[in-house]
DNA sequence: AACGATATGACAAGGTGTTGATGAATTATC
DNA sequence: GATAATTCATCAACACCTTGTCATATCGTT
C-alpha cells in the first residue's frame, strides 16, 4: 500500500477498478444465488429446478424441438460440465420428461436429447409460471434496461469463457 | 394478464420482454457458472473456492476486520442459507483461517466470525491473484461499463430479494 | 485392420446450495 | 420465575457443480 508518488493517478484508477470489480462480482454471486432460490420456488409445483428448467427451455426452442440437442451442444449452451449435465439429464429421464435417441442417420456416436410428449406438456405448464416470474423479477426494469443488462452479461460471459482454462502443470 | 382490447400492442411488447428476460437469465446462469469455475481456478493454489473467497473478502473489509461479523450478518451479506454458510465456515475453521469468538460484552448469543492471523496472511496472498483475475475478466470493460453492470445487478438482486418468499401453505 | 480423435456413459470425491426438523443458549417480556 | 422470541449449531436429504479417471462405441484416417 506504499505507492510511489509519481503513479498516484494510475494507482487510484486501479483501486477504483478493483473496488468496482469486487462489488460487481459480489452482486453477480448474490443475484445468481437468489435466481436459483426464487426460480426454483417459482416452478416448484412442477417438481422442477432452475437447471431442469434451463435444459427444458433449451430443448423447447424451435430449432431443437424436433431434432433435439446432443449432449455436447447442451454443454456448450448451458456452460456446465458433462458430468453435471449427465446427472440433470438422468433425473429428467427418470421423470420421463426427456429421452435420448440415437440418430438413425449420420454420426452414430451422437445421441440427441429430446423432450418427450410428457416433457412438452410439463414445459407448457411451466411457461405460465416462468412468464410470471420474469415479469415479477424485472418489474422495475424497462425493456431498454433489460437489453442493456443482457448485453453486458453476454460480454461478461464471453470474457470469462475466454480466460486461460486449465494451466498446464507440465512444461509440455 | 387481462388487457383491454385497446392495448393490443402490449402483447408484442410482452413477448419482447419475455424474450429478453429469457436471454438475460440464461446469461446470468452462464456467467455465474463461469465465475465459479474460473474464479475457483484463480485462487486454487491457495486451496480456496469462490465461496470461501467471498466469506474471507467479507471479513477482511475495514469494518469487519476487528469486530468480525455475526452469522446473521454474513447470511445477509452473502445471501446464502444458514445451513450452507455453516458448512463453509466449518471448512474455513478447520483450515484455521477463521474463528468464532463469543463477544465478551453485549448479546451473549452472538458469535463473531473473524479472520485469524493465518487467515489474514492467506487473504493477503490471495488478493494478488484476485486482482489479476478481476483485471483479466473485465479487460474488455471500461470503468463506466463496470459501474453500469454493477448497478444493474444491484437492482436485479434487490428485485429478486423482494420476491414473495415461502408462500404460506396454511391460511394463517 | 489398426490407429487416434470424438462422443458418450459411469464412478468417485469434494464443495456448494436448498429445505426441513431438532435442540440449546441467551435475551426480552410478562 | 415462566414464557416467547432470537441466535446459533447440527443432522439429514436432495440437487448441483467441479475435477478426475476409466470404459465403450463410433468415426475418420492411415
Amino acid at each position: 500500500m506504499n505507492y510511489p508518488a509519481s503513479t498516484r493517478l494510475s494507482t487510484a484508477d486501479a483501486d477504483a477498478r478493483f473496488d468496482v470489480a469486487n462489488r460487481l462480482f459480489l452482486r453477480l454471486y448474490q443475484a445468481s444465488n437468489l435466481m436459483h432460490k426464487t426460480g426454483t420456488r417459482a416452478v416448484a409445483r412442477h417438481g422442477a429446478t432452475t437447471q431442469q428448467w434451463a435444459v427444458m427451455g433449451a430443448l423447447s426452442r424451435p430449432g431443437a424441438r424436433e431434432r433435439g440437442m446432443t449432449v455436447k451442444e447442451l454443454i456448450g449452451f448451458l456452460m456446465v460440465s458433462r458430468q453435471n449435465l449427465a446427472g440433470v439429464l438422468a433425473r429428467l429421464e427418470d421423470l420421463g420428461l426427456v429421452e435420448r435417441v440415437r440418430g438413425t442417420e449420420g454420426d452414430g456416436r451422437l445421441r440427441h436429447v429430446r423432450l418427450t410428449p410428457a416433457g412438452e406438456r410439463v414445459w407448457t405448464d411451466m411457461l405460465a409460471d416462468i412468464r410470471r416470474y420474469y415479469a415479477d423479477a424485472l418489474d422495475a426494469f424497462s425493456l431498454e434496461e433489460c437489453v442493456l443488462l443482457f448485453r453486458l452479461l453476454d460480454r461478461l460471459r464471453d470474457s470469462l469463457d475466454g480466460l486461460p482454462p486449465p494451466e498446464p502443470t507440465a512444461s509440455d
